[in-house]
RNA sequence: GCCCCUGUGGCGGAACCGGUAGACGCGGCAGACUCAAAAUCUGUUCUCCGCAAGGAGGUGGGAGUUCGAGUCUCCCCGGGGGCACCA
């Protein structure tokens, strides 16, 4: 009865279909469409009653050039830049890695040591709206608790000082951005990052610095390289004047604990109270001050020993703060400093800005070309889309664009004069973060037609897993919002509802040399024992996890649709594990899920009480006719709730309750046949989404016309929903000790003596006297003895 | 290190708001049918004591709140995930 979008649609520029090319010899357009078609092709075959008229994939170019209007839009209102930043080289394939491309310091394909390279990126400026992206999370109450909270810890925010301290003999000052003002008394030492661009100045005149600069640059930001790394630095000569405490002066190193990328690249440190500095302060014999004395601790004598002190407490050794717990002193000092000059409030988050630009062939081309007069100059809307070229040499290492004699070639749109395009393509994150908005018009010559994203948006219902919960979902709220400022939408949130689905997990297994095996290129032994099956050579097995490509831990879902139907591996997949778990795929799991499509087909076909016909006058029912047809309408109620809850291996449960209840029913009680009818015909529309397929057909077994998933969705009889009789425990100091059938409502007294009555309870009592009796109506007597 | 989630039979997992723990399924055991097997069907299956009726224990461990705790609180242990030299 609701109107439901449910399109599907590829994801399909990346990395693989670029490393198959360069593998196979295929064209990557080849690779991928073949693929879309296989994957397609077993869709259908599972019954997911997707609209294929809206089908898009992200490489068509249909899809891509709105993508590249997109981005003039988006540098039109100031959201894209371009910049230096530092990336990740790899020396061998000549291109930028991801940090996830990047193990234990070499780049996944080519082995090489990765290197640091200052290099032209293009970046969306998500930062622009970091407070909102934060602010707006607590209105999405249809989302896991969970991905709000990575969301929270991915942007970062913490509230602050940027703190001026002045250099002697020099005019400018050294900020650092501090969320500890309050221990400005405790600081002796300030620090700059490696590639701070003062540490740079210094570098040039003085070779220690650069050489300890160089020894950074050269160690690995892996996390073991990190972890295990020592707090070191070099002592620049400069001094800073304390923004607080005239006369007062600080000596400026260069740490390599201190990263450029967050806050102004510098810091001030209190060595008491943060754990680095006060490594780095004994490293280098600078004093150790401590400014807050915890709660237990005596002030006169405070000191730190290894550890330092990160709590709350009150502040000492502090002239003005002293005696305020840590929260009044951030904000008195802060307030001092303003006054002073010495610094402001300042908001700081740990988000950055997103560089999309990627040195590879299978992206979506940047609609920019660069001028050597005018410099980096966007095309102008006439001018798209930029096309991939079909003839790109894939045999060379680097970015097959950039080396394409002729592709980039072109003329400035601002001058006319010779001009080369831009080479990067788009971080493939920027095409699934709008291709929700492209479904509602999937073949409109603009990006959104805007009727129809305000008809259809936002997506009400939206299901992922986890591993999105930051990048992806991120970057779809960063687009909606830059969207909506570029006019193509009228909201801020693409997705009202979220459910994070499990992934489906198998068992990995590794033959000798250690290369991996398919599950089904594998047999089990009497014994247990896992061999080749073709060579009987042992093989090992590792521990279950997600099904992936890479360690061959798939089974194809052709396969099992093969062997036992769409409608088998359809109810498995719902029945065992709930949706956001992750699900174990095990072949017994089918059977039990193959055996109950049997049975459901049988209990139609072949009833044990003939069904009476539909419409014919039911005859006085028995009571076991009544309490099947109660039963009927609780596990609509039941199905219906689970349904809508997610929890569909629970529907799957009271499903089976329901047949189970069915198979048991006497065929001689009186109104058999038109109970039987009732809950067979229930059976199969309850079980119409899992198992559409044998479900439309018993539909027509039972003499219907026309298609199931069609009626309308069976609805309970609130009238069967409650019971007359209920089972109400008896316990004697909360321990069981028997149940009563009682007629719904009994009175307290009553249901107290009846429960009385019970010989067990009797016994349990044995003369005791009863202190307290708890009556919940309906539920339990617990009758409390002294 | 910080943050979040999680822990229930041999296994996957049920259990609304604190009220009969183990629904439903897998697997196992026993039986029916069969020459036999497969398929199917029936019974049984948390542990211990007991012929039985029944009793005792039991939801990672320990405490607590409560008439009553898988569920709430605190501490500890195990598993998973996120962030991380973030100032």
């Amino acid at each position: 009865g609701f109107n439901v979008l449910h399109p599907m649609g590829w994801d399909a520029f990346g990395l693989p279909a670029e490393n198959a090319a360069r593998a196979q010899g295929t064209h990557p357009a080849d690779w991928t469409y073949g693929n879309i078609d296989t994957m397609r092709t077993e869709l259908k075959s599972m019954g997911l009653s997707i609209d294929w008229s809206r089908e898009i994939a992200t490489c068509h170019p249909g899809y891509y050039a709105q993508q590249q209007a997109l981005f003039l839009d988006f540098l039109d209102a100031g959201l894209v830049y371009r910049s230096e930043a530092w990336v990740n080289w790899d020396p061998v394939d000549n291109t930028v890695l991801a940090n996830e491309q990047v193990i234990d310091g070499r780049g996944w394909r080519s082995g090489a040591p990765v290197e640091r390279r200052k290099l032209p990126q293009w970046f969306f400026r998500i930062t622009a709206f970091a407070d909102e992206l934060l602010e707006a999370l607590s209105t999405l109450d249809r989302w896991p608790e969970r991905v709000r909270v990575m969301q929270e810890n991915w942007i970062g925010r913490s509230e602050g000082a940027r703190v001026r301290f002045a250099i002697e003999g020099r005019d400018d000052a050294l900020e650092v951005f501090t969320t500890r003002p309050d221990t400005l008394f405790g600081a002796s030492f300030c620090a700059l990052s490696p590639n701070h661009p003062l540490t740079a100045e210094l570098a040039g005149k003085d070779a220690g610095i650069a050489a300890f600069v160089a020894e950074c640059n050269r160690m690995g930001t892996s996390e073991a390289v990190i972890e295990a790394a020592e707090k070191k630095g070099v002592d620049t000569g400069l001094r800073v004047k304390h923004p607080l405490v005239e006369g007062h002066t600080l000596p400026v190193y260069v740490a390599n604990f201190v990263l450029m990328e967050y806050g102004t690249g510098a810091i001030f440190a209190c060595p008491a109270h943060d754990q680095r500095d006060l490594e780095f302060a004994r490293r280098y014999g600078l004093p150790v001050i401590p400014v807050v004395c915890p709660p237990a601790a005596d002030a006169a004598t405070f000191a730190i020993a290894d550890e330092a002190w990160t709590g709350d407490g009150r502040l000492i050794n502090s002239d003005f703060l002293d005696g305020l717990s840590v929260p009044e002193a951030k904000s008195a000092a802060i307030d001092r400093l303003e006054a002073d000059g010495g610094g402001t409030r300042e908001i700081n988050v740990r988000l950055r800005d997103w560089g999309v630009s990627r040195q590879r062939y299978w992206g979506c081309p940047i609609p920019v070309v660069h001028c050597p007069t005018c410099g980096a100059v966007p095309l102008r809307p006439e001018d798209l889309p930029v096309l991939l070229p079909d003839d790109a040499d894939f045999a060379q290492p680097g970015n097959p664009l950039a080396a394409h004699p002729t592709w980039k070639r072109t003329t400035c749109p601002s001058c006319g004069g010779d001009a080369t395009r831009e080479t990067d393509t788009l971080d493939t994150f920027v095409d699934s973060s709008w291709y929700f908005a492209r479904f509602c018009s999937p073949r409109a010559e603009v990006p959104v037609e805007r009727a129809a994203v305000d008809h259809w948006l936002p997506v009400d219902q939206y299901v992922g897993g986890i591993e999105h919960a930051i990048l992806h979902l991120l970057y779809s709220r960063f687009f909606t919002r830059a969207m909506k400022r570029c006019g193509h939408l009228g909201l801020d949130e693409p997705f009202a509802g979220l459910f994070t689905q499990g992934m489906v997990c198998h068992a990995t297994y590794k033959s000798a040399d250690g290369a991996w095996l398919y599950p089904d290129e594998v047999t089990t032994r009497d014994d247990g024992s896992a061999v080749h099956a073709a060579t009987g050579a042992a093989v090992t097995v590792g521990r279950s996890e997600a099904m992936s490509k890479s360690r061959k831990n798939v089974v194809v879902p052709s396969a099992i649709i093969d062997s036992y139907g769409a409608d088998t591996a359809r109810l498995f997949m719902l029945s065992d594990s709930p949706p956001e778990r992750d699900l174990e795929w095990t072949e017994s799991g089918v059977d039990g899920a193959w055996r109950y499509v049997n049975r459901l087909w049988r209990l139609v076909t072949e009833p044990a009480v003939e069904l009476a016909d539909i419409g014919a006058a039911p005859p006085e029912p028995g009571d076991a006719a009544i309490a099947l047809r109660r039963q009927v309408h609780k596990t609509i109620q039941g199905v219906t709730g689970d349904i809508e809850g997610f929890r569909f291996n629970r529907a799957v449960a009271r499903i089976r309750e329901l047949t189970n209840a069915v198979a048991e029913l006497d065929p001689a009680t009186p109104g058999a046949g038109h109970v039987m009818r009732e809950a067979v015909e229930t059976l199969v529309r309850l079980a119409n989404p899992m198992a559409p397929h044998v479900t439309e057909e018993l539909w027509r077994r039972l003499g219907h016309k026309g298609w199931l998933v069609s009626q309308p969705w069976p609805e309970a009889d609130p009238a069967l929903l409650v019971d007359e009789s209920v089972t109400v425990a008896v316990q004697v100091n909360g321990k069981l000790r028997g149940t009563l059938e009682l007629p719904r409502d009994t009175g307290r007294e009553d249901a107290e003596a009846e429960a009385r009555k019970l010989p067990n309870v009797e016994a349990a009592l044995a003369g005791k006297a009863v202190r307290k009796v708890i009556v919940v109506p309906n539920r339990i007597v617990n009758l409390v003895v002294g």
